[in-house]
Formats: structure tokens, sequence, C-alpha cells
DNA sequence: CGAAGCCTTGATGCGCCTCAACGTACGTGG
DNA sequence: CCACGTACGTTGAGGCGCATCAAGGCTTCG
């Protein structure tokens, strides 16, 4: 615990505009924790006893259905916070958080919610902006899975990973961290099965460059005129 | 505006916990307006000049696809706060609101948000609870679109409707405003047709009676079983 | 080196959209 | 108040997108 330093989380966006000394009070109240690949930070249903600052790593955020179906609600990156269950005014988490791949979290205990947003406003704002930024998110999904087709919603979902956490590197920009055509499915409401045709037909066209839990996107622009439903074939 | 009295917005979630004499101040930085059925109350893309509560009727909340296709992100009962694009720091509003009845609607100027949330810090937890509540709702939704078959969908769909807004009547549950198939097949990701398809085989079973933009609920406890997804038959 | 996990690719079928046509209730103006 | 137009609802026929079922290949790890 002794070990945090302020520059730690001074350029991270929910602490965005906080002064060094009151970064400083935030980190003592925080504890440091390492998550090793696939490994679960906290469970659905569970009693919300903390709120998480990811500061390094991915994590994928799932939710399961009464009949043990997974949908993936989405990605981490680091930077984030996740686990806000307290800011909602839920008691417990809504969905599994399961490190995708080797994750370092901080954590403040959910009983030091109130105290620090009415200490801290900006990062009470910050959050909440975060929360909204979430809901509008899963807004436009609902739009998607409601009035697009598989492939478009597969492409969609891969230009925003591409996005959100691609690595550059000489053949175009690759998804950082693990991913399965099963885990696609379960982002897009589809099959493994589907996605894997999709990829296979893609990789084809020389649209993207994929492997075992590997996608890299080459041509991006032509995987957004899928994704934007462009009828060429 | 001088007509609004406390006893308006006192018993009304948003609301709840503040002192009476909080609630006139309040009220005071308030504007009434009623909308007659149909009319938009605000536009999406257009920039969030106002935050509402509406006193009376019901409201729908649309978003508009590129290519012309609506999704009914939700729908808001007497009492709920809306377009609250400020709490979420958002400068424009990401949907349409429509009033699917006759409404009354307060109204409070955007920029009174800052000042309002900073005096009134119940209010600004109650809002954040709302905005976390739906942000569930509509997780729930992504998880119903990715998972479950168009049958479930639309039953779950009527459920909600008639716990909602539902009004006892000597037949059964009365979804209590004019709710018209292509409605229902706009909240559920389907066409209209399917909607009223279902809606007949329910009503030859006893499960529903409904007519033009009129559905009342029989037999709640048979359709919460296909809702489920009872393979019956 | 074997086993488990991941990926691929074909065959088949069905859930639901699409297209089409017609019936029915509403409300508006003559 | 009745006649007409428009909005809403119903029902059938046909077809396609994608899930499902099935089988086999490849990679990684203990």
């Amino acid at each position: 615990m002794s070990l945090l330093d302020a520059s730690l989380i001074a350029d991270v966006p929910p602490f965005y505009g906080i002064e060094r000394e009151k970064l400083i009070a935030l980190l003592s109240m925080a504890g440091s924790e390492r998550y090793e690949k696939d490994r679960t930070i906290f469970s659905q249903g569970e009693e919300a006893h903390s709120f998480f600052l990811l500061l390094d790593g991915h994590i994928r955020v799932v939710r399961v259905t009464p009949d043990g179906d997974q949908v993936i609600a989405r990605y981490i990156s680091s930077g984030e916070i996740f686990g806000i269950a307290h800011a909602m005014g839920l008691e417990n988490y809504p969905a599994n958080a399961v490190a995708a791949v080797d994750c370092v979290v901080l954590s403040w205990s959910g009983s030091l919610w109130k105290t620090i947003t009415e200490k801290y406003p900006t990062f009470a704002t910050n959050t909440y902006k975060t929360v909204g930024a979430r809901l509008q998110d899963t807004q436009d999904r609902v739009v998607e899975l409601a009035t697009e087709r598989v492939e478009q919603r597969v492409a969609t979902a891969i230009l925003k990973l591409a996005n959100q956490t691609g690595r550059k590197t000489e053949e175009g920009i690759l998804i950082d961290f693990p991913i399965s055509r099963q885990d696609i499915s379960e982002m897009t409401g589809t099959t493994l099965h589907t996605v894997s045709r999709l990829l296979s037909a893609w990789e084809n066209a020389g649209l993207v460059k994929s492997g075992r839990k590997k996608i890299t996107l080459i041509e991006g622009h032509k995987l957004a005129l899928i994704a934007a439903g462009d009828h060429n074939k």
C-alpha cells in the first residue's frame, strides 16, 4: 500500500483535476492487488463490498442468465473505474468481473463511498459521467441488437475493441488481449460458429487476420462499411 | 408557476426526504407545461436546455437510427424524472421524448443543475440512483435481446408495462395508455406482424385481450411462463 | 504425448422477416 | 350524422439469415 504513488492515478480520467495532495489521501485509503488471468474480482449477486480502479490489464464484465447463457456487458481498460454499484445505489454487483489478462487493481471499501464523493466532488462528477457514458453505450447496443444483422454487429464489436485497446503492429491493429470466437459471440448475441465463419470470410477478403484468441484489424475502413450495413457483397 | 404547490412533488420519488421548505424553493425555479398527446418534449441531438419531471401522463423515449428505424428506449410514468442529460455530463439529448397521452411536465433550466445538486444532495442521490436503475434495466434488455426468442421478449414487455402502468379493470389489468403493435415491436426488436400474430394467439388462449392500441392482461401467470421460455405448447 | 480447449466447415431446418392483400375502427369534414 | 380517408390490425405465402447439429483439424499445456 505504501508503494502507491500519486502519479499512478493523476493521469487517469476518474481523477482528473484533483490536487496532488488529495490524490495521496485517496490512495492511502485504497488497497492494491494483482489478479492473474481468469481470476474473478467480484461475482454477480455478491454484496458490493468495494469499488475498483483498473491500473493495468483488461477486465471482462459478464452477466449470466438463469439458464447459463453468458453475455459480455463490456471490457474495462486500464484507467477505468468499475464495480461502482455504490454510485448507483445498488447493494449487490450486477455482473461478474474477470481478469482477461493479468491485472493490477486498486480497491476502496464501499463504506468510503459517501465520504469520498462528499470530500472529492470532482471524483463524484467524473464517476457519474462514466455511469452516464455506459448507459449511452448500453442503449446503443440495444439499438444495434434490435435493428442490425449479425454481420454488422460483429464488425462493430471488432472495430470498437480495436479502437479501445488496439496496439499497432506491422500487420495492422492487434486487439491487445486474448479474445476467442466465443467471447465475440457473447458480445454480439450470436454463436461462435457464426463468428468463425465471418472471420474466415473477412480474412479471405483481407480485412482482418486472426488466429487462436487473437484478432488483427487490417482494413478498418472496409470493415466499417460492413458495420454500417453495406450490402455490396 | 405560482399555482405549484409543494404537495405536488413531496410524494414523488426524486424528492423523497427533502424538507417542505426546500421543495417550495425547488418549485419556484421550475416551469410547468402541458403537452398534448403526440407532442415532442425534446428531440434527439438537440442541446439539452432543461431537465424534467413528469407530473401526469406517460412519455415515450425513442431513439432513431440513421436509416429511420425507431427503438423505444423506455416509457416514463408520472413521478419520474427524464431528460437528465446533465446528470450524465451530456450536452445533447440522446433520444426523442414524446407525450404518449396528454401530459403535465415540470422543467428546470439545465443551468440550475449544478446549483440544485449541490444545494439538495438528497435530490442528487435520488437522481443518480435513477440513472443507475436505468442502466441496470438497459443491461437486462441487452441480455434479453441476445439470448431470448421474440415470443419471450414480447411477453416480458407486456408484463412489464402491465406492472408499471397497469390499471385494474373488471376484465384484467389494462395498460393505461394507447399502445400499438408497432410500439411493442419497437420495444422488443421485432416487427408489428409478429407482435400481431402473438397477440392473436394469446387472445385465443385467453391470456390477454386486446384491441386497437389497447392491451389487457388476463392470465399474467401464464404469460410469465412464456416470458420465462416455457416450451409447453 | 495425450488431453483439453479452440477453431473450422458442412448440412439441415426453423424462427421470424418480408411481401402482399384485405379487413376494421377512428375521426374529420361535408 | 354519415361518408370517406387514413391509421391500425390481421392473416397468408414464401424465403432467408442464422442457430443447431455434427465431425474433424489444430494448438497449447501439463
